[in-house]
DNA sequence: TACAGTTACGGACCGCGTAAGCATA
DNA sequence: TATGCTTACGCGGTCCGTAACTGTA
């Protein structure tokens, strides 16, 4: 068994079975890669692959196990060079995180100028999507850390990490209704046409649940995955915002707290599944989230599944995070 | 990095950094190994080694750290190959067992003739020794199991998991003045000469301690490693021999319960710690010891740690082996 | 002088790339 | 006919083994 046999292998299974596309992004040629696996399929005296005619047709139930055995040699190799890279110049490399909107433009700055003055040295890869595509990233271990709300069902490869808790803030004009009431109602809100975050395909909204639990129906006229775009639509008068708390900085619109209204959202930062992370990655963990020491982080990483890591992670109290400069009012529940 | 300098990497550490050794053990050539090392160090940019003049001195602190990685994408690669073998045929293969002379003798034989009825083609391999010897086979990868009494401090790379728990019984000509004593005290014992296993090098005796905690002195006449020759000498007048249980199946000599007298002691099994195990394996652990279901051991291999292991195996109640045929008789605490 | 690792060199092997062949949609 | 895998073949690199060299006990 040689290490390039199972990186075609893995390879090819990541570009959907296809063997050309696979080459292509190995910048090889399709015939060694075809070679190699049948070479590894008679080393280890099975068929990885279903074929159809001379396709890959799809992976038997045995290549499955082998190609998840692969890849956690794979993974195993990773960690050793990024040992090797950690031990002979820590401050050296590449950071790669991928995450929302709300994240890259309002929470990450802060915490990404503290460590670039303390890691200069690191170079940094903002990757902004949904929670789809940045699962994506996450599968094609491309990224080192996801951050991100909820969703932590399409994130089943991942080492997940609470790192801050939020509420939402309502945002109107000025001049709106709803500008000198300190404390709306939701069916008050249900009586105003709403603006608010793009809902995720998957699971179910915590924001649609709360006016569902009071028997409302929420009238949404726009979402966007953006919170500048939703000020952007609020400021020309077309309804009434809800967004994250930490993306709350204008003055030229009037903030009102929504903590109490909906249920409380958790960021969390995840990172795959027995990766051996650089020490600059457990110090940027510590930025963001103070409670994530780098002691911690190392217990965690060597954790066998998530219930083991929500065993040391479970009872840590997170931060609020609020409107920038100052937390916001609470209402009484 | 290609698997083949790893290998070489962890031959020659577990040759003592004899480079030749390491040569000559994998079937190679000295300069080989030498070159790929060099490249290795080159490719990882860290030295591995400290060199005294042309001699290799011993590992560096990353050296170390490497190492150890290295040994983790090895045991990867064989897990692989283990699950490949398993999946193509589950009833080929080696089963290498490491235990002491009482396991051997007396406990194994009806465990692996149930075993080699389930899988006859299995080669079976059965290295005996104390548990210092077994500890050496355990290191140096060579055997799939290792069954022990106490002594869990000699093996920390393993995963432990108890099987049994048994107690010491006397054993005393018919003629012995004990022979009519049905259940003596330990100073009574300490009247007498006695005969009794060798006491492992590392860790305390819990024979000598039961004594020690009375603040009596046992006059030990005679040590072996093995019941059958402390049987002989008992047969020979030599003095009272203490062994186990299990190890009592003579009509010729009486054999006296000694439970309450002594601690009890427990028998555990343990393979090396992020091993995948064979499927004959899991039933081996299935046969010797029946709460070791093949759905515990799955969940046991995947654990981390002991801490994980002795959490999912900790409130199970152990079996009580006595002496063959019948139960021994309990002496109330 | 014996021993152990390094350097140098020739040969074998292996894996890659090009090109032609062949099945499927 | 286009796509995609397979087979065939020549080339280049790499790894190994032999042998001579060198530093150390």
């Amino acid at each position: 068994v040689k290490l390039q046999q199972l990186r075609y292998l893995v390879a090819v299974v990541d570009n959907g079975l296809n063997v050309t596309a696979a080459a292509e992004s190995l910048h090889t040629t399709q015939p060694a890669i075809s070679k190699q696996i049948r070479l590894l399929e008679e080393e280890l005296g099975l068929s990885v692959f279903h074929r159809r005619g001379r396709s890959l047709a799809a992976l038997t139930a045995e290549g499955e196990l082998i190609v998840e055995r692969a890849r956690r040699v794979l993974c195993e190799v990773a960690n050793m060079r990024s040992l090797a890279d950690d031990l002979v110049g820590e401050q050296q490399g590449l950071l790669s995180i991928a995450t929302t909107h709300t994240q890259a433009r309002y929470v990450l700055p802060e915490t990404i100028r503290r460590f670039r003055a303390r890691y200069p040295r690191v170079a940094l890869e903002l990757h902004q999507g949904t929670a789809e595509q940045i699962a994506e990233l996450v599968a094609a271990d491309a990224v080192d850390f996801a951050i991100v709300t909820g969703s932590r069902q399409l994130f089943s490869g991942l080492t997940i990490l609470p790192c801050y808790q939020w509420d939402r803030m309502i945002l109107v004009p000025p001049d709106h209704p709803l500008a000198r009431n300190a404390a709306p109602s939701l069916a008050t809100l249900a009586r105003y046409p709403l603006l608010t975050y793009v809902f995720s395909r998957v699971g179910e909204s915590s924001f649609k649940r709360a006016f569902a639990e009071q028997g409302l129906e929420p009238n949404i006229v726009f979402t966007a995955r953006d919170a500048d775009i939703i000020k952007a639509y609020v400021r020309v008068g077309l309804g009434v915002g809800v967004i994250a708390s930490m993306a709350c900085d204008e003055d030229d619109l009037v903030a009102i707290d929504a903590a109490g209204l909906f249920p409380r959202c958790t960021t969390w930062l995840g990172f795959p599944r027995g990766r051996l992370l650089r020490r600059y990655m457990f110090d940027f963990a510590h930025l963001f989230a103070p409670h994530l020491t780098p002691a911690l982080m190392a217990e965690v990483a060597s954790a066998p599944d998530q219930a083991a890591v929500n065993a040391l992670v479970g009872d840590i109290e997170l931060p609020l995070k609020g409107r920038a400069g100052h937390e916001p009012r609470r209402i009484p529940a």
